[in-house]
DNA sequence: CAATATGTTCAATTTGAATTGAACGCTGAA
DNA sequence: TTCAGCGTTCAATTCAAATTGAACATATTG
C-alpha cells in the first residue's frame, strides 16, 4: 500500500503538521490542495482523502483562519471551495511568530508575580522570554523579506 | 489552587512544550530548573513536580539530548543532577532549524517521485520545500548571532 | 557480603485530542 | 412550500501519546 507518490506526499504532509501540533488531517488537506493547485470543494476533499465531512469542514476552516488556505467561490457552484495560498509556508511562519510573541508575554506576566525572594528566577525567566520576543521579530522580518521575493518573481 | 506564581509559571511552561509537540512534563521540568537556577537531582524534580521517577528520568534525558538541559555531577552526591543551560531557547531554535531542513528534504524526495503528468504539482511542492530550506539557513544564522550576543554580555 | 540508593526500562493505564457520524440549519430551486 | 444540496456542530468513539509504577540493573556504603 501507499506506493503512489502523490499519496505518499500527502501522508508526509500530515505527519509534518502533526509535529507542529496541528491535526494530521490538516496537513493532508494542505498537501492535497498544493498538488491540485486549483480550488476544490469540501466534497472533493472528503472524497479524495476518505475523511468525514465534519473533519473536512472543521480543518479547512481552521487552515483558512490561519491564512494557509483561502476560500474561493467557484462560478456556477454553490459549494464552498478552498485552495492553498501561493506560499503557505510564509503564513505558517507568521503564525509561529505570533505564538512566540504570545509566549513571551505569558512568561513575563508569570514572572512579574514572583515574590521578591525570587529575584534571580525572575531575571532568568525574563531572559528566556526575551529570546522568544526577539525571535518573533526576527521571524516577522524574515517572512516579510520572503514575501517581497515572492512578489518580485511574479 | 495554583495561586502560587511559581507553580503557575511551571504550569505555563508545560503548556508551551505541549504546543511544540513535547510532553507537558518536559516543559514543567524546564520551568522548574529555570526557576531554581542550580542543579537539581531527579529525586528533587520528582518530588517538586509530583511526577513519577520514570517520567523524570525519561524526560530529563530527552531534554538533555536536545541540549536544553545539561547533566552535572554534584560533588558529594552520587545522584545525577540536571540544570537548564544558560539560554535554552537557542537550542530550541537550533532544533527547529534541523527539523525544517529535514522537512525540506522529505518533501523534495516525495516530489521527485511524482509522475510526469504532475509537473505543476512538483513545482509547487519544490517551492514549498525550498522555503523551509532557506528558512532553516536563516534560523541557523540567527541562532549564531544570538549566541554571539549572549557571549558578549558575559 | 547485605542493604541501600540510585537510574532505567517497559507493559499497563490514563489522558487528551482527533475523528467520525448523525442531527441540524440554512439556502436556493422547483 | 417542499425538497435537495450543502456546511456546521457536537456528543460519542477511536486513537495515539504521556504517564505511571513495578521490576530490574548497577553502583555505593558499611
Amino acid at each position: 500500500m501507499n506506493r503512489d507518490p502523490i499519496d505518499h506526499f500527502i501522508e508526509q504532509m500530515g505527519f509534518m503538521t502533526q509535529e507542529d501540533g496541528l491535526p494530521r488531517i490538516a496537513g493532508q488537506i494542505l498537501g492535497y490542495l498544493i498538488v491540485e493547485g486549483e480550488p476544490r470543494t469540501l466534497a472533493e476533499i472528503t472524497e479524495a482523502l476518505r475523511i468525514s465531512k465534519g473533519s473536512a469542514s472543521t480543518n479547512c476552516r481552521q487552515l483558512a483562519d490561519k491564512g494557509i488556505l483561502t476560500r474561493v467561490a467557484v462560478r456556477g457552484s454553490r459549494a464552498d471551495s478552498y485552495m492553498a495560498v501561493t506560499n503557505p509556508a510564509e503564513d505558517m511562519l507568521a503564525g509561529m511568530a505570533a505564538r512566540f510573541r504570545q509566549r513571551a508575554r505569558t512568561m513575563e506576566d508569570a514572572a512579574s508575580d514572583f515574590p521578591a525572594a525570587y529575584d534571580g528566577a525572575r531575571d532568568r525567566v525574563s531572559q528566556f522570554a526575551n529570546f522568544f520576543r526577539t525571535s518573533a521579530e526576527f521571524l516577522d522580518e524574515w517572512t516579510k523579506r520572503a514575501q517581497r521575493q515572492t512578489a518580485d518573481s511574479e
